[in-house]
DNA sequence: CGCATTTGACCAGCGC
DNA sequence: GCGCTGGTCAAATGCG
C-alpha cells in the first residue's frame, strides 16, 4: 500500500511521497518524516524572500498588506497540512482495517481442514528478492508475533520442520542440474556432470531424485520463475525455440511454448506467460532435464531452479506419506486472502501445471532498477533483504506453506543481467561478470548487516538449520545458485549432499517463520 | 535458402 | 460420450 501525495503550492511543487508499508517499523519513520508543512514553509519563505526583494520597490504602506497576505498564506498552508494529516490518518485506518480483514480471512483459510483446489498441486514458494507489500505484511506480522511466541519457539520449530522436512535417507536434497525434476531422460548424466561444477554431487543427487520421480511418476515438478521483464522472454542462458502459443483460460496474455535447442533432443520445455495482475512480470515455467552441457550463463538459473525443484520433491516425498491424502498438499496461496480464487502466483488456472508439483521462484521486486546501486545499502538495513525464510504451517490441515525468501539481492541484480534482457541469442558474457561482481558487493554489504543481529536469533536459526538436513541441502543449493557459479569457496558434501560448507561466512540473513495459526516464527541468522 | 516464428489443427486428459 | 482446455505438431509465413 503506497500513497503518494503531490501538492503544488504557489507554482512551486512540493512533492511528498509517503510510503505506507504494511506493518513495517519504517512506516512510522516515513510518517514522521512527513514534513509537508515544513517544506511548504520553506517554499513559502522562498517566495517571501522573493517578495521581500520586490518590496524594496514598493511603497511602505503596502508592507502591512504583504504581511497580512503572508500570514493568510501560512494559515492556508497550515490548514492544508492538517487536511493532509487527516487524510493520512484515514488511509492508515483503512489500511489497518484491511490488514485486520486479511488476517481474519487468512486465519480462516488455514483453519480449513483441506483445500480441494490444491489437493493435487504441490506448491512451494521460493521468493528471491520479492518485496511485495503483501509479503511485507506477513513478514511484519511474523516478526511481531515472534516475540509473543518466543517461549514455544523451540517446540514449534521442531514441529514445523518435521512436518515438511522429515529426515529421510531416501529422498535427495538436491539435484544441481537444471530443471531436474523429470528424471525421464536417462542419457543426460554425462553431459550434466561435465557442465556443473560440483558434478559428483550432481550425480549422486540426480540418481536419488530420479529414483524418487520414478517411484512417483505423477510428481513431475515444474519450476516457475517470476521475473520483471519487459521483453517477450527472459534470457536464462539457454537457447529456445518457440513451438506453440496458446491463449490460456483466465489470462488474456498468450502463453508461449519453447523447447530447448541447445541439443537436438533436449526434452526441456518452458512456458512463458505474462502475469495478468502485473503485465511487467513474466512467468516462465521450466520442465524437464537438459541432456547436454549447459553454457555457463545458464547455470545460475539452473542452480536456482533445481534447488527449488529438489526442495519441492524432497519435501513432498516425505510428507506424501501422510495418512489423510495420497497427494499431499503443500499448496500456498500466500498473497490471497481467499483460497478459492485463482492463485496469481501461477496464473495458470486449470492448466495441467497445477496438477504437477510446481515451485515458483519469485524474482520480482518493487525496487526500481534506478535505485541500483545507490539505494542498495539502505535496503539491506531495512532487514527485509538479506534473509531467507523457511515457512511451514501445521501439516494437520494439509495446507503447508513453504517460503524461501532469498531477498538478499534485488531481483534484477541477483539474476544474471541477461535474465531480464529477453534476447536469448544475444547473451554477453560480460553481463555475467557484471552480475558476479555485483553479487560480491552484495555479500560484503550483507556481512556488515549481519553484525546487527541479536545472538539469540542467530542461535535459533542455526539450530533450525542444523536440525534438519534437508533444509540444509536445499538452502545450500539455493545459496550455491547465488554465489556458486563463480567458483567461490563453498562446497557441498559429496556423500550426503546435505551439508553446506562455506569456508567464508555467508552473509545471508535467514529467518524461519511458521505461519501456522497463532504460531508465527521468525528466526534470523 | 535456411532458420525461426506463427497459427490452425490435432490429440490427450479431465470433468460433467 | 461430450465438451473444454492445455499441450504439441506441422504447414505456412516471415526474416536475414
Amino acid at each position: 500500500m503506497e500513497a503518494v501525495f503531490r501538492k503544488s503550492i504557489h507554482g512551486g511543487v512540493v512533492k511528498q511521497d509517503i510510503k505506507i508499508k504494511a506493518g513495517e517499523e519504517g512506516f512510522v519513520e516515513d510518517i514522521n518524516d512527513l514534513k509537508v508543512g515544513k517544506e511548504r514553509k520553506s517554499v513559502h519563505n522562498e517566495e517571501d524572500n522573493s517578495k521581500s526583494s520586490q518590496q524594496k520597490d514598493l511603497p511602505g504602506d503596502k508592507e502591512d498588506d504583504q504581511l497580512e497576505s503572508a500570514k493568510a498564506d501560512m494559515e492556508e498552508v497550515r490548514e492544508e497540512n492538517q487536511r493532509l494529516k487527516k487524510h493520512l490518518d484515514r488511509i492508515m485506518k483503512d489500511y489497518r482495517n484491511l490488514q485486520m480483514q486479511f488476517h481474519e480471512v487468512a486465519q480462516r483459510d488455514t483453519e480449513k481442514p483441506n483445500n480441494v483446489k490444491h489437493d493435487e498441486a504441490e506448491l512451494v514458494s521460493l521468493s528471491l528478492g520479492r518485496t511485495s507489500s503483501d509479503t511485507k505484511k506477513e513478514l511484519s506480522k511474523l516478526i511481531l508475533s515472534k516475540k509473543e511466541n518466543d517461549e514455544k519457539e523451540e517446540d514449534n520449530l521442531t514441529l514445523a520442520l518435521d512436518c515438511k522436512f522429515q529426515s529421510s535417507t531416501k529422498s535427495s536434497p538436491s539435484n544441481l542440474s537444471p530443471e531436474n525434476s523429470l528424471g525421464d531422460v536417462k542419457d543426460d548424466e554425462k553431459g550434466a556432470d561435465q557442465t556443473w561444477p560440483p558434478h559428483k554431487v550432481l550425480k549422486t543427487m540426480r540418481n536419488e531424485e530420479e529414483d524418487m520421480v520414478q517411484q512417483n511418476p505423477t510428481k513431475r515438478a515444474k519450476v516457475s520463475v517470476r521475473v520483471r521483464c519487459d521483453t517477450p522472454t527472459m534470457n536464462d542462458g539457454c537457447q529456445w525455440r518457440k513451438y506453440g502459443q496458446k491463449i490460456a483460460k483466465g489470462n488474456p496474455c498468450p502463453r508461449a511454448y519453447y523447447r530447448c535447442t541447445v541439443a537436438p533432443n533436449c526434452p526441456v520445455r518452458k512456458q512463458v506467460q505474462r502475469c495478468i495482475q502485473d503485465m511487467s512480470i513474466l512467468i516462465t515455467t521450466y520442465e524437464g532435464t537438459h541432456n547436454h552441457p549447459l553454457p555457463h550463463s545458464a547455470t545460475s538459473m539452473a542452480f536456482t531452479t533445481s534447488a527449488a525443484a529438489s526442495m519441492l520433491l524432497s519435501s513432498s516425498s516425505s510428507s506424501g506419506s501422510g495418512p489423510t491424502t495420497s497427494a499431499t498438499t503443500t499448496a500456498l496461496n500466500y498473497y490471497l486472502s481467499d483460497n478459492s480464487k485463482p492463485n496469481p502466483f501461477y496464473n495458470l488456472p486449470n492448466s495441467s501445471i497445477s496438477q504437477y508439483p510446481t515451485i515458483t521462484l519469485d524474482l520480482t521486486s518493487n525496487s526500481s532498477p534506478s535505485s541500483f546501486p545507490g539505494q542498495h545499502h539502505r535496503t539491506i538495513a531495512s532487514s527485509n533483504n538479506y534473509h531467507s525464510r523457511y515457512n511451514n504451517n501445521n501439516n494437520n490441515n494439509n495446507l503447508s506453506t513453504n517460503i524461501l525468501n532469498f531477498s538478499s539481492f534485488e531481483s534484477n541484480h541477483l539474476l544474471p543481467m541477461s535474465w531480464s534482457n529477453g534476447n536469448n541469442q544475444t547473451y554477453h558474457k560480460n553481463q555475467d561478470i557484471h552480475s558476479q561482481s555485483y553479487l560480491q558487493n552484495n555479500i560484503k554489504s550483507a556481512a556488515s548487516a549481519q553484525t546487527l543481529l541479536p545472538q539469540d536469533t542467530i542461535a535459533a536459526a542455526t539450530k533450525a538449520i542444523t536440525s534438519d538436513p534437508k533444509f540444509q541441502s536445499a538452502l545450500a543449493v539455493a545459496l550455491t545458485s547465488i554465489i556458486g557459479s563463480r567458483g567461490g569457496n563453498h562446497h557441498i558434501d559429496e556423500k550426503s549432499g546435505q551439508n553446506l560448507k562455506v569456508t567464508e561466512p555467508f552473509p545471508v540473513l535467514c529467518s524461519f517463520p511458521s505461519i501456522s495459526p497463532g504460531d508465527h516464527k521468525d528466526y534470523t541468522l
